[in-house]
This record gives structure tokens, sequence and C-alpha cells, in this order.
DNA sequence: TTGCAAACCAAGCGCTTGCTAGGCTAGGTT
DNA sequence: AACCTAGCCTAGCAAGCGCTTGGTTTGCAA
């Protein structure tokens, strides 16, 4: 399902054929800009992860933060149509919650983990104009987020406002990019509980 | 109290007294790197920001990472002093977290929120000598929420694991810095409580 | 008054950075 | 056969970076 929507999206051009140039250039941009940082990754790095030469970028690339701005851009297009169709079949407003916070783990420690690392640790190496840009997005995403909490408050099942709780939710999530290990112990669904029970009042035994 | 910690501290000489050069530079410094990032903030930035020229800066430093290093150092001993010193005063194990919740928010929010922001943020830019040498610190400072969260762990007021527990609140409370404004409608005391009852179980009636 | 160390200045070196200009080549179109 | 364009290379520029060196000023102690 997952592969689908990638797919499609691909289609529509709102991905990069991962195959390509382009492609492969963001593929590796996301990898470095995360493990060394924006800034530390020189236009040298970038052109021999793909190999060629430093100048050549700039026929793709109009400069390097173009390449920043395509990575976060793609990076979020795909969170988002892959948290859609996920919550298309949660009809509970828990099991959405429940969705929504799994996506978002996946989304960092998964196939398209770099990217979204990049949007998170990265943002202040945009400037003002591509901020805007990709806060326009972000809002988006953050209104999926803050509509399945509004509810989840009108059925008391949190209890927090669902602003802070969202942001401290974030704080918690994101950072799960700075330890955990998918292969380790803690399986990714012990997480996904842990955190959803953080969020939650446990059930009322009757 | 929390003034002479402060003081006392300033005269073991762990911490350089904020009046003089030395202490000007590092409350300068930690304002920089906090707001521009390390990488973004030149030797020339950090030298204006104290009315010197840049060269003059290698004369309180032997270089820039030192600058860096020192600011991190002062805040984690800062705030282990202060917290030590609330802790000795609560005598509950919830008493305690909650401590514990407020110092960590506090430290990020309040007069020291600069410097710790920049431990956390631009953790990456140390070498890997001084990363080990702020490890150290670090870890005596996970240890106090450990013990007490181990301890909340017996006494059933968490049920997560403590050590997964402790890092989903410390990515939640750091995440604060991004978007906690004390000045605004949510008050301290509001966002340490909410906290609180994200990790423990609602008291239970009877 | 002299001596001395701490604090700072003036000038610039060596290096890396993002980016540019102009040319070459292969593959497809007309 | 002639042309075009996407993709890459070669070579290097201008700016900014951390840091060094050698000299000057300042404040305090003897």
């Amino acid at each position: 399902m997952t592969q689908g929507v990638e797919k499609s999206l691909i289609e529509q051009g709102v991905l990069v054929d991962p195959q390509s140039a382009r492609g492969r250039l963001l593929t590796q941009a996301a990898r470095l800009f995360r493990q060394k940082g924006y800034q530390s990754t020189t236009v040298r790095d970038l052109a021999s992860a793909v190999g060629i030469l430093s100048g050549s970028l700039f026929h793709h690339y109009q400069n390097k933060e173009a390449i920043l701005k395509a990575v976060m851009v793609e990076g979020i297009h795909h969170t988002m149509a892959r948290m859609r169709s996920e919550l298309a079949e949660e009809h509970t407003t828990q099991g959405r919650l429940r969705a929504l916070i799994a996506c978002e783990l996946d989304a960092l420690n998964g196939d398209w983990g770099d990217a979204m690392a990049v949007v998170i640790n990265e943002w202040r190496f945009l400037s003002d104009g591509g901020q805007q840009d990709i806060l326009a997005l972000r809002e988006e995403y953050e209104q999926m987020w803050l509509e399945i909490l509004y509810q989840a408050r009108k059925e008391r099942l949190i209890t927090a406002s669902p602003k802070v709780l969202r942001k401290l939710l974030y704080g918690a999530i994101t950072w799960t990019d700075k330890w955990f290990d998918s292969r380790g112990k803690l399986s990714y669904q012990e997480l996904t509980d842990t955190i959803l029970q953080l969020a939650i009042k446990p059930a009322s035994d009757p």
C-alpha cells in the first residue's frame, strides 16, 4: 500500500523518480544533511556522493538551498500522503490517534527518515521565503493532528489542551530519531503504544 | 535560593563571574549560538558582541570550540546544582518528579536557557573529545532522573519503562524551547503539571 | 616610578566555501 | 545531415572563515 502511494505520487510529478539523476541527488542530500548537517555538507560532498563534480549540481538546482528545500518538500508530501491513506482505514478516534503516532514515528525512523529529520533539524537554514513555503505545507499537516486531538478531547480520551499536547507529543516523537533503533529490543509497536498511553487516560474499567 | 546557588558556584570557581570579560563573552556566546547556531556565529560576531576585535578572543579561549564547550559546561553545572538543591526540599516521589520537570523546563526557558539550548542543539559541533567530556557530565545528570523514575515505577506511579519514558520526556521538554513563551497564556506551572500528568497515572479515586 | 602581566589591537595569511562561465559530448528530433 | 538540449566537466573567482603574529595599552603591585 505504501509502495502504491509512492508510485502514484511520482506519476503525478509530486515526487521525483528516485532512479533519475535528480532523485539520486535528493536521496544522497537527505542522507548527508541528516548525518552531517546542512552547513557541514559542502556542494562538493553532495556532488561526489552522486559521482559528479560540484559545478554540475547547479545544472539541476539553482543553488544549495534549493536542494535543501526540495528534500523537505518531498519528505512532507510523502508523509502526508502516507498519513491520509492510513487514517482512511481507521474509524475510531483512538485508532486514528494511534495511526498518527505510528506514521510520525515511521516517517522519522523508516525509509523517509532522512528527509523528515532534515525537515525538523535543518529548518533554520532556509531563507525566509523558503521557510514560509515549507510552513504552509506543515500547517496542513498539523491540522490533521489537531482535528483528531480535538475530537479526542470531546470524547474525554485526553484531558490536556490539544494544542499543548500536540507540541509535547511532537517533541517526544521527533526526538526518537536520536535514540530509537528499530532493530533494538524495543519494538516499533511497543514504542507507539507507550506514546499513546502518555497521551490518553487508561480505559476506565467498568 | 537560586541566587545563592549561583554565587557559591562562582566562589568555588565552577562558574565564571558573569561580570568579568570572560563571563560576558560566555553570556553573549550562549545567546548567539542559540539564536544563529554555532556554525553561523563567526568569531567576529562573538567579538563584536562584547566590544572587542576577533583576534582578541583567542586570548581568552584557545579556539572557537573551546568557547562552545565552556558555554555547555557552565550550563550543565548550573542546572545540576539547581536541581540538587530543589530535590533536597521534596520528599515524595511525585514531588521529586515534578521538581525534575520544573527544573528542566526552567533550565531551558529561564535565565540559563541560552546555555542549555546550546547543550542540546549544538552538541554535534564538538570534537569527539569534547563530546565525551560533556557526555560524562550529562550522564550524571541523567542518573538523577533515572533514579527517581525507577522509584516511581516501584510505587506504580508510572507504568512505562523508566528509560523509555525519560527519553520521551526529554524530547517533549527540550522541544518547549521552540514554542513555549513564559509570558504567554500558558503558565509555567500549568505546563509543568501537564507534563507530569503525561508521565503518571491519574490518582486513583477511593 | 618602574615592572609586569592581562587584555586588546592591527594586519593579514591560508584555506574552504558556494557558485560561475564557457566548452564538450551523447542521444534524440527534424 | 543538421540541429538541439540535457548533462557534465574544467578552471577558477570572490568572499568569508578561523586563527596567528607582533605590537600596544591598561591596571595593579612593588
